[in-house]
DNA sequence: AAAGTGACGCATT
DNA sequence: TAATGCGCCACTT
């Protein structure tokens, strides 16, 4: 039996369970798979994302701001991503976690 | 093998 | 609240 999957997998599977218009923090993603401390992994494994379906743009830095924004071609277009599902930002281009931070059940 | 880099986060200043 | 320094770990050179 191979041992739990790779942790590239286990944040991919869990980003994918965010629902349109919620976001998360790349420590938020650490802490529930058990890793805490992890964060920059989580930005590895998003970085080697190929799958459209995983809704890497709904994951932001701990303060709201988007931080894998070039990784779209520019930031706006993660931004624009994110507006168009109803989250907002506010004059310093951040997101009030407070309000769209997104929690398993 | 050692040092540098990065889609981060926290403590301290 | 913002800015700085350090810890973290995988990948690259």
């Amino acid at each position: 039996m191979g041992g739990e999957p790779p942790f590239a997998r286990r944040v991919l599977d869990l980003v994918r369970q965010v629902p349109a218009g919620r976001v998360v923090s790349y420590g938020q993603v650490a802490d529930l798979l058990g890793a805490p401390g992890r964060a920059r992994e989580v930005g590895w494994a998003l970085a080697g994302n190929r799958d459209p379906a995983i809704p890497c743009h709904r994951v932001v830095n701990r303060r709201g701001e988007l931080s894998g924004g070039h990784a779209f071609g520019h930031p706006m277009v993660q931004r624009a991503l994110l507006e168009d599902e109803g989250v907002a930002f506010d004059g310093d281009g951040r997101i009030d976690l407070a309000r769209f931070r997104w929690e398993p059940d």
